[in-house]
DNA sequence: CCTTTATAGTCCTTGATTGGAATATAACTG
DNA sequence: CAGTTATATTCCAATCAAGGACTATAAAGG
């Protein structure tokens, strides 16, 4: 049950890859938008984003503003993904006999000879 | 390493319902338009774009088209989130210690008194 | 064939998102 | 206080996603 905002958040690749930096370790504004290619106001509004989805921590260091990642809405993303983990866990099988059913995609229902 | 179709396809409420429910097993596209309660063309399209995420698959019987869950992509999520896990299971004291750092988010520098 | 049922596609409008440029703010420095 | 550095915000234009209404297609049934 992620807040919709998280899924938002994630849905864009610049973000995404803010995160993937914020892996790394805390950085402040400038290094986030020179690594991830960003232009400054860009980078500040990504980040808006991440902060409000609760991905980002911020703390202030005289000017600057240092990123931290907070990973707990993955978490909750995590436990949304519980559910069907176990669709290619376990019970592969299970999903392997209902997609077998499947004649084909495109085709009628009728076989083809 | 998820495909940026899938974040977009996941980032629509509608569209994680959509999945969701067919987490319980295949189901056509009136019925899905009805429990997500979606008109018929908007569950059309939402559709569309879960298969074009590789997210649901389809079989055509008579004059219906029965969906189903595929949830490979899923697990492409789940191996993005992998290097994200370790930030709030063992190593969670790491992180704690870095956010606790933290002085407050809003404030300057300077103590308060 | 004509009708019914089930679903897909098109057109249009609307609201949200994004990026760029320029500006504002805030904190340190001399 | 003036200047500099770091970041945020605002304004704007362009793009995009989503919903509604309507139409089109496709299969089945009489």
């Amino acid at each position: 049950m992620p807040d919709p905002a998280l899924w938002a958040a994630l849905a864009d690749p610049h973000r995404r890859a803010v995160i993937a930096l914020l892996r790394t370790g805390p950085h402040t504004v400038g290094e986030i938008a020179q690594e991830c290619e960003l232009s400054q106001p860009s980078a500040s509004k990504h980040l808006k984003v991440l902060r409000e989805a609760g991905l980002v921590r911020v703390r202030q260091e005289a000017q600057r503003r240092v990123h931290t990642l907070d990973p707990a809405p993955l978490a909750a993303l995590d436990d949304w993904l519980a559910p069907y983990r176990k669709l290619w866990g376990e019970s592969l099988d299970a999903l392997g006999r209902r997609l077998d059913a499947r004649p084909d995609t495109t085709e009628p229902t009728t076989p083809k000879d």
